[in-house]
This record gives C-alpha cells, structure tokens and sequence, in this order.
DNA sequence: GGGCTTCTTCTACGTGTCGTAGAACTGTAC
DNA sequence: GTACAGTTCTACGACACGTAGAAGAAGCCC
C-alpha cells in the first residue's frame, strides 16, 4: 500500500472536503498559503492518480475528485492494516477494547442491522 | 505516523515472530537468504528504535524486542487510521459493512463482554 | 485561421528516507 | 592487556516527494 507525502495528503484533503470535483487551479487558490505553482499541483494530483487515490474527467480544465471518500478509505486502510496482523482475531478484540462507548453502541447496533 | 521500508517491516515481522529479544547476530541469521551485513541490522534496528517501534535491553549481545505485539501495533493503526476518517462513525460502518460472518459474531461477543 | 492565453504534460532538481555497509570505537574474556 | 565480538558513526546510492520550468496542446477572440 502506497503512502502518501504530505503535500499529497494534504490535496487528499482538500478534494474530500470539496463538495464536488476540483480543477487545479482551484485546489491551488485554496492552498495560497503555500504559494506553490500550478504546476505543482499538477504533478501532484498526477502521482496521486498513478497510486489510485484520484481519478479525473475529460473537461478541459481537468476536475480531479477522490476515487473513494474519506470514510470509505479510512475503511480500506483499516482491512488492510487487520490484514496484515496475524491474528486478526487479537486484533479485533485490541481494537474493539480501544473505542469509546458511543463507538461500541454505534458498532452494535450496525452489526444487529447487517 | 512513520512508515516502513521494506527491510524494515521484514525484521519486525522477524521479532514479532520471535518467543522473546532477539540479538541482532539471531536476525541477521534468519534473513540468511539476503546476505546482509551485521551492521545493516544494526542500523535497522537503531531506526526502528528511533520510530518508536522496538527498544533493547543493556545485556551486552543487545537484544531487541518490538515495543508492542503485532496485533498491538495493528490495532493501534487501526485507531490511528479512524482518527483521521472524520466522519468515525461513517468510517466505523463501512468498515463493519465489510467484515465477514465469523468475525462480525467475534465482534459481538466482544462488545457484549466490554 | 493566427496569435494570445490557459491548461496539461514532460523533465528535472534538491532533499529526505531507506537499504546497504565500511570504519571506528567499546566492552568482554581469557 | 590484547584479541575478538559487538556497537555506534558515517556515508553513499536509489528512490519518493516537493517543487517548478519548458514544451506542447486546446480554447478564444478578432
């Protein structure tokens, strides 16, 4: 699993809380603060494709959105990192004894519903 | 968080294999198949130290150990990767939504026990 | 349709991390 | 106290990431 830089998690960011695709040149406005150039940008938004985060349209000034939301990545990571722990039954019971009791409701009531 | 290299998750998958502090002499053994240097270990290890992932005892053949079981580490990632989901319970719902049967009862009896 | 402007792609460079290990130092054992 | 094993220091090549200029492609106006 490919991880990300911080420039790049930081564009990760931006594009979740958008409410709808982004150019470049937008995203760029929203990151005055680092005065970067849009081609900086680009390239950026270029390697996050390649590893699968982000996926654009056809329109001329390009619009890049997330492949996944945030909550649906979150997710992933969270199967894979499981994946990798052995026993993941342990595991479960580590990571059940670690949330609160509002998140062990909502984790009850979810598993009653699936 | 820090991530891994390559190397680097290999000898921690080594130590967390390992029944009890490995020396770096032992490691070195049980990756025979990749012909490192002893002071290749050495240097992993020290940076593993320095992320916080294994510490050593004083004995003179220094043994290492991880500073958290396998699973310890995963579920504390898992926590990690939640906290920066945003919406948790989203996150907390997709990531249920795709757990298989015997680990969804796990979680109950989990849940039910807490 | 020819030029100006904007957007996109290509290429490159500096820096940091990781795999790798030699050199230098330190402790241990006889 | 000397030889040997173990440890730390230092370094270097490769690759990823932040950064951006140069070059190419597309749209726009007259």
């Amino acid at each position: 699993m490919a991880s990300l830089g911080e420039l790049e998690r930081t564009v990760m960011d931006r594009l979740w809380s958008a409410s709808g695709p982004v150019s470049a040149a937008e995203l760029r406005e929203g990151l005055a603060d680092r005065g970067l150039a849009l081609t900086t940008v680009h390239t950026v938004l270029t390697r996050l494709e390649q590893k699968g985060f982000v996926v654009h349209d056809e329109a001329r000034p390009r619009r890049f959105r997330p492949r996944a939301t945030r909550e649906e990545h979150a997710a992933e990571l969270m199967h894979e990192v499981l994946g990798q722990a052995g026993d993941r039954q342990a595991a479960l019971a580590r990571f059940v004894g670690g949330v609160d009791a509002d998140e062990a409701r909502l984790l009850r009531e979810l598993l009653d519903r699936g």
